[in-house]
RNA sequence: CGCGGGGUAGAGCAGUCUGGUAGCUCGUCGGGCUCAUAACCCGGAGGCCGUUGGUUCAAAUCCUUCCCCCGCAACCA
């Protein structure tokens, strides 16, 4: 009966990078995979779903550092707004994992010993150009004019211990392998890319230890150098489950590896299609069975945010319009393998469309027919027609449907199934006309069974969009007061329990959304916010004239060599103190009608470098990215004037 | 020549692999209906399928030229 009783499917996000809080591109992912967890435990399957957090790195060594706390007291704290924006979103995870975790580290030292035991990890020199002021080690091609990128001074050739993997070993093998399992790499077309970029071109050695920076898992055989982000954020799909690198796994091992699938970013790809599969093949363990790179989830500037960086973040939305509302957008909106766009008003535009007016309205009148011409009760006098047949045929048809979809990872094409029996529905109250039959006291029957076609055909739909919008479903499902909730009880048409009563007060699931009054609410909340933002904490006059602003003259400008966005100007403030100047104005602006301006420029700035080069102070702006105004003297003031 | 994605109706997309009347959702216009959340149902208008050249009986689809947009990366003083 149940075919997929007890089979294991073994699901995982990519584990977020701790380095700040998701927004709603990050969290796209596990409200994808949620989907998937959730539909696979409808079909019946022993499901196992695992998402975490990558805690390591240099970046999170600085993060901490500049917000003056311990690298684990910073990830401690990212790791728990990534996990309440998981669960704000509802998602249904099994396990949360976190690189910190003991049993985690302990293990990826294990597995990194192992290798180097059997040969695979050997210790090599990393030779590269190394800038001593920076601390940096940089490549040919990452050099400008030959020097070092980030100062402009003289680099020299330098070594630097480090392990390596070697990755060509298995190379053939990992081909073999993606040429023998199409559905490995999906979407499809990226299977190509990393055949033809990286695989078959040849693979160099991984670089697999650092020695830049200690927080990470320490090497335990050699404890100046730490282990670097691959065998450790990559082997948490196995060290949650219990894998043992001496082989005395746990149980959970042994029941979900291999996972069915990863889930995880496009740009990741390479990293879980080529270093994972060579890993675990040097472990000699199996290997996950897919891996889905889904597109990204763009934040397109819609037309009514015209101001800058504004993120969309999940907490936001879900306040505006609760998680189903979110779900929905970003599981229906996705492409398969195309970026998405999601905008505020793009939002609006679906929820009122489609879980306003195709889903909530169709429950609700359904509903209150229910009431109004049987107090609620449901009848099947099974008096059909030939109309209903069509209906009757799609409700039947739809869970193969989204099965078959679901199968693929194609969850917005499942939703839109879903939602065609859902139109299907509306279409059929039209044909059947349940208002004119209830006029006819001699149609009661009929008018019975136009009702329960009604209701069976929702109860089969929200059944199958449980998986997508779990609150939602359940709430209508109860508002049916059905039991018959579960993938079984699609197959057959008429399941639903006759005799008892549906609610008598529908709920309104989803409210239609003014589109106008909600840009202006939105517009007064980014306006707010921006202020918010903006206003600094006060400053004494003593602080203010720590600054010292001077008046200058624009004598030349020219773009940066290495970056479209930067102008380098020389400015003359007085006094033979000619100053070079870096702006990020080149969008705005071009050198030619720069030069010859008075400016107003922080002169006691610490010089910096702007990719290669030196900066030393900033010239003041008005403005944002959007819209930019140089702020200009306009009477003529001698260059080095104080502005004060 | 950094890597990658994309240009199809006002908006968002499918169709492109496997050439053969260009399709879906939203919006818009008109009509219908009144059970329902001004919702639902029917119909219409609206496309030189980014551009150039080619292959073909036939090109959104295959090859080619160029243009534009976006993401990643990188500096935004």
């Amino acid at each position: 009966m149940c075919k997929n009783c007890k089979q294991p499917y073994y699901i995982t996000t990519a584990i977020a990078y701790t380095s700040g809080k998701p927004h709603i591109g990050n969290t796209y992912e596990i409200v994808l995979s949620d989907a998937i967890a959730r539909f696979k435990r409808a079909q019946g399957y022993d499901v196992f779903f695992q998402t975490g957090t990558d805690e390591h790195g240099i970046k999170i060594e600085e993060k901490a550092k500049e917000s003056g706390i311990t690298p684990k007291a910073y990830v401690d704290g990212v790791a728990k707004t990534v996990k309440e924006n998981f669960d704000l979103m509802n998602t249904s995870y099994d396990y949360f994992i976190r690189t910190t975790d003991e049993k985690h580290e302990k293990q990826v030292q294990k597995i990194f010993k192992k290798l180097y035991e059997q040969g695979d990890i050997y210790k090599g020199t990393y030779e590269g150009m190394y800038c001593t002021p920076c601390e940096s080690f940089w490549t040919e091609s990452q050099l400008i004019d030959g020097k070092c990128p980030d100062c402009g001074r003289e680099v020299k050739k330098a070594t630097e211990e480090a392990y390596f993997f070697k990755m060509q070993k298995y190379a053939d093998r990992l081909i073999k392998h993606i040429e023998d399992h199409p559905e490995f790499i999906q979407p499809e077309s990226r299977k190509n890319e990393m055949l033809n970029n990286f695989l078959r071109p040849g693979l160099q050695d991984l670089c697999v230890s650092r020695t830049s920076f200690t927080w990470g898992i320490p090497v335990d055989f050699d404890d100046k150098h730490v282990i670097y982000v691959w065998i450790d954020a990559l082997s948490n799909y196995i060290t949650s489950l219990g894998f043992d690198a001496d082989g005395q796994h746990e149980e959970r091992y042994r029941k979900y590896w291999p996972a069915n699938v990863h889930i995880i970013g496009k740009d990741i790809l390479r990293f879980h299609t080529i270093y994972w599969p060579i890993m675990l093949m040097a472990l000699n363990e199996p290997l996950p069975k897919q891996v889905f790179g889904h597109p990204w989830l763009l934040v397109g500037d819609g037309k009514m945010s015209k101001s800058k960086g504004n993120a969309i973040y999940a907490d936001e939305l879900v306040k505006h319009f609760g998680v189903d509302a979110v779900r929905y957008y970003v599981l229906h909106e996705m492409p398969f393998a195309q970026d998405g766009v999601i905008t505020w008003d793009l939002v609006v535009e679906r929820i009122n469309s489609d879980l306003a007016n195709i889903l909530g309205n169709l429950v609700s009148r359904t509903l209150s027919m229910v009431n109004k011409y049987f107090n609620g009760t449901v009848f099947y006098p099974n008096q059909k027609e030939a109309v209903d047949e069509e209906l009757i045929a799609l409700a039947l048809a739809t869970p193969k449907r989204v099965e078959e979809k679901m199968e693929e990872l194609r969850v917005g094409d499942a939703i839109d199934e879903i939602f065609t029996l859902l139109r299907r529905s509306n279409k059929y109250i039209d044909e059947t006309q349940p208002w004119v039959l209830g006029k006819d006291e001699t149609k009661q029957d009929r008018l019975a069974t136009v009702l329960y076609h009604l209701l069976e055909s929702i109860r089969i739909a929200t059944v199958l969009l449980e998986s997508f919008l779990p609150k939602s479903a359940k709430k209508i499902l109860d508002e049916l007061h059905t039991n018959q909730r579960s993938f079984d009880s699609l197959q057959t048409f008429g399941m639903l329990e006759t005799g008892h009563q549906v609610t008598s007060k529908p709920e309104i699931l989803f409210a239609r959304i003014d589109v106008d009054a909600f840009q202006k609410t939105l517009e007064e909340e980014q306006k707010q916010e921006k202020s918010k933002k903006q206003g600094k904490s006060e400053i004494t006059f003593d602080d203010f004239h720590q600054m010292e602003l001077k008046v200058g003259t624009i004598l030349s400008c020219e773009k940066h060599p290495k970056a479209d966005r930067l102008l380098v100007e020389k400015i003359d403030l007085g006094d033979g103190d000619i100053r070079q100047i870096v702006s990020g104005i080149a969008t705005h602006y071009q050198p030619k009608e720069l030069v010859g301006r008075k400016v107003v420029v922080v002169a006691n700035l610490k010089p910096a470098n702007l990719r290669g080069v030196e900066s030393e102070g900033m010239i003041l702006c008005a403005g944002d990215d959007t819209e930019l105004d140089l702020v200009t003297i306009t009477k003529d003031m001698a260059n080095g004037t104080i502005v004060s």
